[in-house]
DNA sequence: CATGATAGTATGGTATACCATAATAGAACA
DNA sequence: TGTTCTATTATGGTATACCATACTATCATG
C-alpha cells in the first residue's frame, strides 16, 4: 500500500501547529491595547518597573516590547525615559492626509476587483458596525471598521499599504478614544461607510474613492475639534489626565 | 548687575547637552547599515550570540535592536529565529506605488513652498548626486537623494509622511543594492531628479507631481528587471548569495 | 529664607545566568 | 545503506544582578 504520490500539501498545512504567544508577543498585545484604551494617557511615563509589576513580567520582556512600541511611534523616549507618544494637531493633520490617499487608493481599487463573496464579507461588517454603534460600544465599531477595511485592502491586493495605514490608526487612535471621552460622540460614522460600500458595490472605482477621502475628511474634522477642546481645557488650568478623563 | 529678565530661551537651548549615543542606538545604526549594505543578505539569520560576537556587545542590546527593526520591517522573525526581511516582488511593487502617491504629494506641495533658500538646498544635493554619480560612488548617491527628498517632505511639511517613505526605502534598498551588484547599473538618474528640481524650481506642482512619479516609475521598473534577474539566476540553479555577490 | 551639600532612592542601560527547545552529530541496528 | 536513538551543542526566551546617573528629601550654613 505504498503510493509514489508526493504529500499532500494541503494536508500537510491543515496539521500546522500554531505555536503560543510567548510572554514578549502578550505583552505587546497588552501594552498596545492598553495604550488604545488611554489607560495609559498620551504622554504619561511608562516606568520600566511599575509595568513590570502590573504586567509580572520581567524588565527584558517590557523592555522588548517598549522597543518595539517604539519603532511602531505609540512611544517616544523622552530625556527621562519612555512615555506614551502625544500626537500633535499636525501630525495628525498629517495621518489623516496620507490616510486620504492610501484608502482612497484601496477604496478605488477594491472597486474594480471585489467578487460577491467580498461584498459579502464587507456589507457584514457594516452591519456589525451599525449594531454596535446602536448599542454605543466604541471598541466594536472600531473592530468592525478595521474589519472592513482590512478587507478593502486585502481584495485590492495592497497589504502594504494596510500595515501603513494600520500603523497610522494605531497612533490617532487614543485621539478617537479622547473624542469619544470627551463628547460621548461616536467618531465612526456609518453612513459614511455605507457610502464607501455602495460604491465599491456598484463597481465604481470614482466613486468609491470619493467616498473613502470624504470619510477621512470628516474624521479630520472631528479630531481638530478635539484638539480645540484639549487647548480650551489647558487654557482653563485644567488639563485632561488619566484621571480625569474617567 | 541683577537682571528682572526672563531668561533668554535661545541662549538656553543654544546651551543644550548633545547626550552621547548608547550602545542600543549605536548598534541599531550599525546594523541598519549593515542590512542595507548587504553585509547580511535578505533571508539570512541573524544570530543572536553570533551578532553579540561581532558587534561587541551583550545579547541585551542585540534583542532590543532587533525588536526595533522587526517592527520597522527590516528583521523578520522566522519559526527558526530572527532574519533579514526578504522582500518580494508584490512586495516591492506596493511599495513603488505607495512612494508614487506620497512622493508626488510632497513634491507637488514642495513646488508651491519652497523659499530661494530651500531651493538653493535642494539644487546642491542635486549637484552632489551628479558629483556621486561620476565617481560611480553609490553610497553617496543614495546619501545626496535622501537628502534631497528629506529636504522635499521638510519644505511641504510632511513629516510624517517621510517617516512612512523612509521606512519604504530602507526595505527595498536591499534590493537597489542587489541592482548596482548584478549589473553595476546606477538606480538613480540624475536627469530624473533634475527633473523634479527643475519643476520644484519653476514652481510648478502639477509638473513637480509628474516628475515625482516619473521617477518612482523609472525606479519600479528597474526593480522588476532585478527580480528577473534574481529568478533566472535560480532557475540555472546558483541562487544569488552573500558569497557570490561579491 | 535661600542655597548648597549629602544621603538615599528610583530609574534606565547593560551584562550574565538559567532554562526549554531545537538542531546536529554520531552510534547502533536492521 | 537507511533508519532510529542518544548525547551534545546551539539558540531563543526570560529572569536577575550590577552599575551609573538622575531625582528627591533632608540637613547645615550664611
Amino acid at each position: 500500500m505504498t503510493s509514489n504520490n508526493p504529500p499532500d500539501h494541503k494536508a500537510i498545512s491543515a496539521l500546522r501547529i500554531e505555536r503560543p504567544q510567548n510572554l514578549r508577543e502578550l505583552v505587546q498585545d497588552a501594552m498596545r491595547e492598553a495604550i488604545l484604551d488611554l489607560r495609559f494617557a498620551p504622554g504619561e511615563r511608562l516606568v520600566e518597573r511599575t509595568l513590570c509589576a502590573q504586567l509580572g513580567v520581567s524588565r527584558t520582556v517590557v523592555r522588548e516590547v517598549l522597543r518595539f512600541l517604539e519603532a511602531e511611534g505609540l512611544v517616544e523616549i523622552t530625556p527621562t525615559g519612555p512615555a506614551v507618544t502625544r500626537i500633535k494637531p499636525e501630525e495628525a493633520e498629517q495621518i489623516y492626509e496620507i490616510r486620504m490617499l492610501l484608502e482612497g487608493m484601496a477604496a478605488a481599487a477594491c472597486a474594480e476587483h471585489a467578487t460577491r463573496a467580498d461584498l459579502k464579507i464587507l456589507k457584514q461588517a457594516i452591519d456589525d458596525l451599525g449594531t454596535a454603534r446602536d448599542t454605543g460600544d466604541a471598541r466594536l465599531s472600531m473592530k468592525a471598521t478595521a474589519r472592513f477595511y482590512q478587507h478593502v485592502f486585502a481584495v485590492s491586493q495592497k497589504t502594504v499599504a494596510w500595515k501603513v495605514v494600520e500603523s497610522l490608526y494605531v497612533r490617532i487612535n487614543t485621539l478617537r478614544a479622547m473624542t469619544i471621552r470627551l463628547s460621548n460622540r461616536p467618531t465612526i460614522s456609518v453612513g459614511e461607510m455605507k457610502r464607501i460600500y455602495a460604491a465599491i458595490a456598484a463597481g465604481d472605482p470614482e466613486a468609491a474613492r470619493a467616498a473613502a477621502v470624504a470619510h477621512v475628511q470628516e474624521a479630520s474634522a472631528a479630531a481638530q475639534r478635539t484638539f480645540a477642546e484639549l487647548e480650551a481645557a489647558a487654557a482653563e488650568d485644567r488639563p485632561l489626565t488619566k484621571e480625569n478623563l474617567s
